[in-house]
DNA sequence: AGCATGTGTGTAAACGGTTTACTAGCTTGT
DNA sequence: ACAAGCTAGTAAACCGTTTACACACATGCT
């Protein structure tokens, strides 16, 4: 980037291809035609042009290029919050492909709220984005449905997609995308890890009836009980969000109740898992010594406390969004229009196996 | 939002202003009063207007907006990653004030590369942002601030602002806003305490000469030695990057070196606070037991570890970031240009006071 | 009644690019 | 040597808004 003279008086104008055009000695189609690169062009021209572009210091306004052109080279994300970290990652996904193809990535928040929501699409809308990413669990109700039904007809009108992501799918008649990732293989395959070490009563901590998420973990769960013929004790799902410190309070109610009935514990995610190994601490129980303990998501939480986990490829998730929507942008002949991916069990120190009678 | 009338033929195009206006009836220009609001109208052409909006859920088109008019309703944000717990709730801040103000959000990463940050730069003065924030510890060299300069003027010149979010100010001549908190008043404060239980060899995780962050932080811990009369010994401040890997590895490498030397431990950042808890446990040694650690940040990893800590107004690096931008955007007369927030101790359950003696 | 005022709406010119029909200048084939 | 075929560059139309300016029409004052 080159300082700018000051020269021309106290001009307060950026530059724009006209006087790039000028400064070159040529028509302003000619500027955009090189800067484009789509067309042929003599070498003299071209470098005539190239450098008055650095000396003055130019770039496009964005907003004249969309306006004149089709697309809108910006992708949008919308997620409840960006510090989540499941959420973080995602985005990351998201923003690492959108830069990749040389696009660039607008981001909303809604803290959950629909209100909120809505008018972060239309926002989005507003501003062409070539694809709407809504990250996350939700509850999948009707009013769900239809809202999401209308977002994604209204964005495919202005030639825009919507895309969810690690949301359930909607009906086929729908012009949206899905990306999903495996929560019930998943929940399944660390239900039957500690399964296999011998625990029997293993507490889950973060039912809540509705949303989609918690309700495809909690079906591994139960699956893997059934198939490894273990009895189904409802009273061992307890409810609760999915922040940290409701895990704390989970654990707390639960051994302020009565002494742990429990000898292994499954955390809806890893923050729940460090709230509650948190609780189950202050009580002088140690994890994994006194209780098992396994998380899901594979996130920054799970490494600092030793958690065995479901890793959840959640940067994929985000990359593989951007591309099926520019993919289908492209080329529109049957792509797949909902992918799920895999996720598969991480290993640490938190769970031991049970010992089948109480040590001599 | 209504679904909109798939009728008079296949009309790929999104509804225009135009289309609004022949609707109701009326002029492109009193539409275009009317929505943006800042004209008297008659209730009658009003109500006529708004309905035709909603029945062709009609939403303007920005790019044309922000190309006719002047202000382009969207704030930048370019950070390391969004992954980073102290991006991500900058990040936060931005996004939260920033929808306040009915802006919208565009972020980009560069990985530490000032390379892709150029780039990014570039794109975010083509998008015409009302703002640049660029946040983050960095080199604070020749180059860095001759490229700041650079940016901060190209910038102005098109009627946007640099925002500089936790990097050390430029000079005077430079139209940069900045946005710092105070890492050698927090750090000296929590040496403090550290001195005040009695520690007197405080081992400093993570010096990186040249990098603002560690550069002031590692200073505020020398003034609080110096004003303690505690000599300072140079071998007690370890050289390392602030990711949890480098924490467990200066740790892991002073403990095979010898036992050690020291009682208390000051990591530069909550992320190397757990990864050299993490290695200290590994050779049997306890927080706050056997050492006692103090961190940085006071960010996610601090709760879960039970770390004391130096808090960090994250989400509020963010708010005024936009705020001061916008603010002068508004109104051009003297306001501050250089913003130090405040930082401050959370004391949570890692430090012991040191017996003077050893036990009898 | 006649004129200054004020209110609400319409007209048309930007805004800064892209795109396309068209023209001028060169080869090239026969 | 002349029509034909390419290329490189030009000029004008358009993208969807905003906004100065003009205009009609009702109202208030003398």
């Amino acid at each position: 980037m080159v300082r700018r003279a000051a020269s021309e008086g106290e001009d307060r104008r950026p530059t724009t291809i006209r006087d790039v055009a000028a400064h070159a000695g040529v028509s302003v189609a000619t500027v955009s035609r090189i800067l484009s690169g789509t067309y042929p062009s003599a070498p003299a021209t071209r470098s005539k042009v190239m450098r008055a572009v650095r000396e003055l210091d130019y770039v496009a306004n964005a907003n004249a290029r969309n306006l004149a052109g089709a697309s809108s080279r910006s992708v949008a994300i919308i997620v409840n919050s960006v510090v989540s970290p499941h959420y973080a990652h995602v985005a990351q996904g998201v923003q690492t492909q959108a830069a990749l193809e040389g696009k660039l990535c607008i981001v909303g928040t809604t803290g959950g709220d629909p209100e909120r929501e809505l008018a972060t699409v239309q926002l989005m809308r507003q501003e062409h984005a070539e694809c709407v990413i809504l990250v996350g669990n939700v509850v999948a109700d009707d009013a769900y449905r239809e809202r999401m039904g209308d977002y994604a007809r209204a964005l495919a009108l202005a030639g825009s997609r919507l895309v969810l992501c690690g949301r359930p799918a909607l009906g086929p008649d729908v012009p949206a995308l899905v990306v999903e990732y495996d929560n019930t293989g998943g929940a399944y395959a660390i239900t039957s890890h500690l399964l296999s070490a011998g625990h029997r009563r293993i507490l889950f901590l973060g039912r809540r009836a509705g949303h989609t998420t918690p309700d495809s973990r909690i079906a591994g769960y139960r699956n893997a009980l059934a198939d490894h013929r273990v009895p189904h004790d409802p009273g061992l799902e307890l409810d609760g969000t999915m922040e940290r410190g409701e895990g704390y309070r989970m654990i707390r109610q639960r051994l302020e109740a009565g002494p742990p009935d429990f000898t292994a514990v499954f955390a809806v995610n890893d923050q729940i898992a460090a709230g509650a190994r948190q609780a189950l601490r202050e009580q002088g129980l140690r994890v994994p010594d006194d209780i098992s303990m396994v998380g899901f998501d594979d996130l920054p939480p799970a490494a600092d406390i030793d958690l065995t986990t479901v890793h959840v490829p959640h940067e994929e998730l985000g990359r593989t969004a951007v591309r099926m929507a520019l993919e289908r942008g492209r080329d529109k002949t049957g792509q797949a229009e909902h992918v799920m991916l895999g996720t598969h069990i991480i290993v640490r120190d938190s769970v031991r196996p049970l010992r089948p009678t109480p040590q001599p």
